[in-house]
RNA sequence: GGAGGGCUCGCCUAGUGGCCGAUGGCGGCGGUCUUGAAAACCGCUAUGGCGCGGAAGCGUCAUCGUGGGUUCGAAUCCCACGCCCUCCGCCA
């Protein structure tokens, strides 16, 4: 939810923003009327309040004859005040509702839709392969990955990690997890299982509410990334930012419904229903916010350089964004079968949208509470980190060479056909 | 799955229909004292909305798990739900 305060006082920023989006500068207006209703109707229920509070207090010492007379005046306010109420009731889930409609303001981010992200950089070399494979023709000739009893034990889109496959994942996460450590961040296991309110309190009920899994017996939903397990948190908190923002590095199981993606990436495992991942997330100051939001895609392409693949960093566009975000970088490996990038990373800046939300605040200098910003990153996703590594480091004999750093967390140096 | 107990301001706790936003202790912050520290003593120590104000602030409304209800008036009475805990059973 963005600042109402923000909104009051430069409503053209927030107009200018849906429109670099592609969203409706009208539904700004509709948010600022909302506004303007509430305010009329709480100043209208208070004020009656605080006449029938008053005439309930002169009742405790009256006497029989004015004590009756002013107990009929108090019904009659009473009944007033539950309509004021009601209307003050009715104003306030007509803000929300107009609030939850607007995404977050991005004035950085360049304008536009998924087509007009910006290509920030490429880094590495595109190895020079003659006949390149794909990463499911590979991964089963090392008995790695098997999609054909995934799909008879699951369904499309499910998959068995086995062998060195199997240990390839496990290797990534260590490796993910160690560099986590190195740079202060808190590692974390978290559920993967979550309330409805940390769900909704995250924002991914909105437009992604089809991408969630939902346990009907339980009322619970299955987490689509542990940004959602991490952001909640510290729900309802007032946490401490002043001697350094607050880190983790969560890792859990992530799954997704991926509706609507028929017919998409159907081979293999770039997208699948249900991997791991290793997830970066940030609670700091708004101000610090936009430093972070670097460090962590710093952390990113560092991570990238272990994997030894070559890839770019685009700074996505408005349209692009989720509401939550103010601003996007996606971190898209080389895919060699394919000639295309695949996004492998993405790191958001939320600022205090999605913190608004789950009301999570820090003192301020002044020692007030203030809303606080929160962020996330991809450190490492399981099954497009190993698409990315199998294709990039394919030999022409069907072996695989392992990139240095994860030598020593997978105990060999090549991955050889069975 | 069965049976109980509980949910009050960071923590513990008082409060069972009327200045209760709410008692007391701990913790925290500030001060006095001290060469310094401890102890002792004194003071401060929720959040949000709305209005006024440049601001400090002032006024007002709301909040005692959540939502309803009873009542002129609810932390206190009633109902529903949620959550936590304990015991039994079952399973890991």
């Amino acid at each position: 939810m963005i600042d109402l305060r923000l909104l009051r006082a430069d409503p053209d920023l927030v107009r200018g923003s849906q429109r670099a989006r592609g969203s409706d500068p009208a539904l700004v207006d509709a948010l600022l009327a909302a506004d303007e209703q509430r305010r009329a109707a709480i100043t209208r229920a208070d004020a009656l309040r605080a006449e029938q509070k008053a005439t309930s207090n002169e009742i405790r010492g009256a006497e029989p004859p004015e004590r009756i007379a002013l107990m009929e005046q108090a019904r009659a306010l009473s009944a007033k005040v539950k309509e004021a109420e009601a209307e003050q009731a009715a104003a306030e889930a007509a803000l929300r509702e107009a609030h939850l409609a607007v995404p977050n303001v991005a004035p950085d981010a360049p304008p536009g839709g998924e087509e007009d992200y910006v290509v920030l950089r490429e880094v590495g070399v595109k190895p020079d392969l003659a006949k390149p494979l794909d990463h499911l023709e590979i991964g089963e000739r090392l008995k790695a990955i098997d999609t054909d009893r995934g799909a008879k034990v699951s369904g499309a889109r499910f998959y068995y990690l086995t062998g060195v496959g199997a240990l390839l994942e496990l290797a990534l996460v260590n490796l993910a997890m160690a560099q986590a450590v190195e740079v202060g961040l808190t590692p974390a296991i978290v559920p993967a299982l979550v309330r409805k309110e940390a769900m909704e309190g995250t924002g991914f009920l909105g437009a992604h509410a089809p991408e969630i899994y939902r346990l009907e017996a339980d009322d619970l939903y299955l987490v689509g990334t542990s940004e959602v397990a991490l952001a909640a948190r510290h729900m309802n908190e007032i946490i401490d930012l002043s001697q350094a923002p607050v880190r983790y590095a969560g890792y859990s199981t992530c799954f997704r419904r991926e509706a609507g993606s028929y017919g998409k990436d159907t081979r293999g495992i770039i997208r699948v229903h249900q991997f791991d991942k290793v997830e970066m997330f940030s609670f700091t100051t708004v101000e610090e916010s936009y430093e972070e939001h670097l460090r962590l895609l710093a952390w990113e392409e560092e991570f990238l350089g272990k994997l030894e693949v070559p890839y770019r960093v685009i700074d996505v566009a408005a349209g692009d964004l989720g509401a939550s975000a103010v601003r996007k970088f996606d971190c898209e490996a080389w895919l060699p079968s394919q000639g295309r990038w695949l996004e492998l990373m993405s790191a958001s800046n939320c600022t205090d949208f999605q913190a608004r939300r789950l009301n999570i605040r820090a003192r301020g200098t002044d020692g007030k509470p203030v809303h606080v910003a929160t962020l996330n990153g991809t450190l490492m996703a399981s099954t497009r980190s190993i698409v990315a590594l199998l294709e990039n480091h394919q030999e022409p004999d069907g072996s695989v060479r392992v990139p240095k750093a994860l030598q020593p967390y997978l105990g060999r140096e090549v991955l050889q056909p069975a």
